[in-house]
DNA sequence: GCGCCGTAGACTGTAGGCGAAAGACAATTC
DNA sequence: GAATTGTCTTTCGCCTACAGTCTACGGCGC
C-alpha cells in the first residue's frame, strides 16, 4: 500500500475539492439556524434560500431533508420547512439524554484511557483555564467543546459519539445564553473528571460527568426564576 | 367547534391520503434492506431503484439521503449509495448504546408508571408468553418489540424514544438470526422488569433491563464460536 | 508481456419547469 | 353583519434534461 510517487502521505492538500453542494448548503443553513439568523418557527422558503445562496432548489431541498431528520427543522407536508421551535419539555429531555451519553462516555474513557491520552486531556484543561482567566469567553466555550470531544474520542465508541454530537449541538443551541455563563466552576469539575479517568475509576468518572452536565440543567431552571 | 353537517366526528376515514412519495420510497427501501433483499455493500443505483419503484430519481435521492443520516446506507460522493456493511465492532458499539438507552427508559418508567400502565405491560407480557408457548416466533418477536416500545412510552421522553427507536431497528437488523432464538428466558426477564417497575424500584429496573439487553450480546458472541 | 494513457460508458450532481395543494382575500348570499 | 364560497397567489412535490465525474476497458508504447 506504499505510494510510488515518493510524496509524503498527508502533506498533499488533497486538491481541495468543494464537496457536494448539498453539504455546503447544509452547513450554511445550520450556521444560520444556530446563530439565530433564522429564528425558530420561521418559514423557510426553498426558492428564497436557493436564490440567497446562489444555487438551485434541489441542493436546498436535500439539505432541509437532512436538517429535518436531525431535528433542526420541521418538514410539514405540502407546506415546507419551518425552523424547529424548542419547547421547555423537549429541552429538558434533551439534557437528560445528553447527561446519559456523556456519563457513559466518561465511564468508557476511564476503562480505555492511556497515559498519553490523559496528558492530552490535561493540556486541554489548562488551555481552557487560561481562557477563563483571560475572560476569553469564546475561547473557553471552544475548549470546553474540545475537551468533551476528546473524552468522547477516548471512549472509542463511534455510535455513541455520533449520537452525542447531535444531541450536544442541539443542547448548545437551546442553552446558548446559559452555557456562556458557566465559567469557573465548570473547569474545576473538568479537573475532577480527568482525575477520575486517570485513576481508571469508572464509577467516579460516571458520577462526576453526570453531576457536571446536570449542573447545566440547574443553571437553566434557575435562570427562569 | 361543532360540525353543522351532522356527520359523526371520528367515523369519516379522513380520506386516505398517500403521504409524500419520498416517505413511501423511504419505507420501501428500508423494508428491502432489513429483509436482506438489498445486501450489505450493494451499490444502489438511483435510476434503477426509480424505475423499479415506478417513480423518478428525485424521491429516491431524498429517501437515500435520509437513510444515509440514519446509518442504513453510505453515501460516497460522486459514486452513489451503498448499503451499509455492519462490522463486528460497530454492532458491539450499537448494542452498548442500546443497553444504555433501554436501561434509562426502564428507570424513567419506574418513576412515572401508573397502575393502569402496569396492567397494560402485564397484558403485553402474557400475550408474548402465549406466542412463545404456541411456537409463534414472529408473534413473539412482535410482542417483544411492543413491550419494549411500551416501556419507552412510559418513560415519557420523546428524544430518548426517537434515538432508541433508530438504534433498536439497526440492532434488530444486525442480530436478526440471534434475536429469533431468544424465546423463553427473555420473557422471564420481562416479568422481572415489570415487577421492578411496579415496585417503583429505579435501581432494580435499570439493572434488570441492562442484564436483559446484555444477554443478547452474549448470545451473539457465543454464536460466533 | 507489462504498464500507461486515452476514450467510452454509466452514474451522479445540479438546474429548470410543470402540475397541484394550501392559504389568503374578496365577492356573494342569507 | 356573519358565514360561505369562489378565485388567486404562493409554494411545494415531482419529473425531465443537461453537465460533471468516476470507472472500466481497449489500444499503444516500452
Amino acid at each position: 500500500m506504499l505510494s510510488t510517487t515518493g510524496l509524503p502521505q498527508g502533506a498533499v492538500p488533497k486538491l481541495e475539492r468543494p464537496g457536494p453542494l448539498r453539504d455546503r448548503v447544509y452547513e450554511a443553513l445550520l450556521e444560520l439556524i444556530t446563530t439565530r439568523a433564522l429564528q425558530p418557527g420561521q418559514h423557510l422558503v426553498e426558492s428564497e434560500l436557493a436564490g440567497h445562496l446562489g444555487v438551485s432548489r434541489q441542493p436546498v431541498r436535500e439539505a432541509l431533508q437532512r436538517l429535518s431528520t436531525e431535528g433542526w427543522v420541521d418538514l410539514r407536508p405540502a407546506q415546507g420547512a419551518f425552523v424547529h421551535e424548542p419547547t421547555e419539555e423537549e429541552a429538558d429531555q434533551l439534557l437528560t439524554v445528553r447527561t446519559l451519553l456523556e456519563a457513559e462516555a466518561a465511564r468508557l474513557a476511564a476503562t480505555h484511557a492511556g497515559t498519553e491520552a490523559i496528558t492530552a486531556l490535561e493540556e486541554l484543561c489548562e488551555e481552557g483555564e487560561r481562557a477563563v482567566a483571560a475572560d476569553d469567553v469564546d475561547g473557553a466555550v471552544a475548549m470546553n467543546a474540545r475537551l468533551h470531544a476528546k473524552v468522547m474520542e477516548l471512549a472509542g465508541n463511534k455510535v455513541l459519539a455520533e449520537l452525542a454530537a447531535q444531541v450536544d449541538r442541539r443542547v448548545r443551541w437551546y442553552y446558548t445564553p446559559v452555557a456562556r455563563q458557566r465559567g469557573h466552576q465548570s473547569w474545576i469539575e473538568h479537573r475532577e473528571l480527568i482525575a477520575a479517568i486517570a485513576d481508571r475509576d469508572e464509577q467516579r468518572a460516571t458520577a462526576v460527568m453526570r453531576a457536571h452536565t446536570e449542573h447545566t440543567r440547574k443553571m437553566y431552571h434557575e435562570r427562569e426564576n
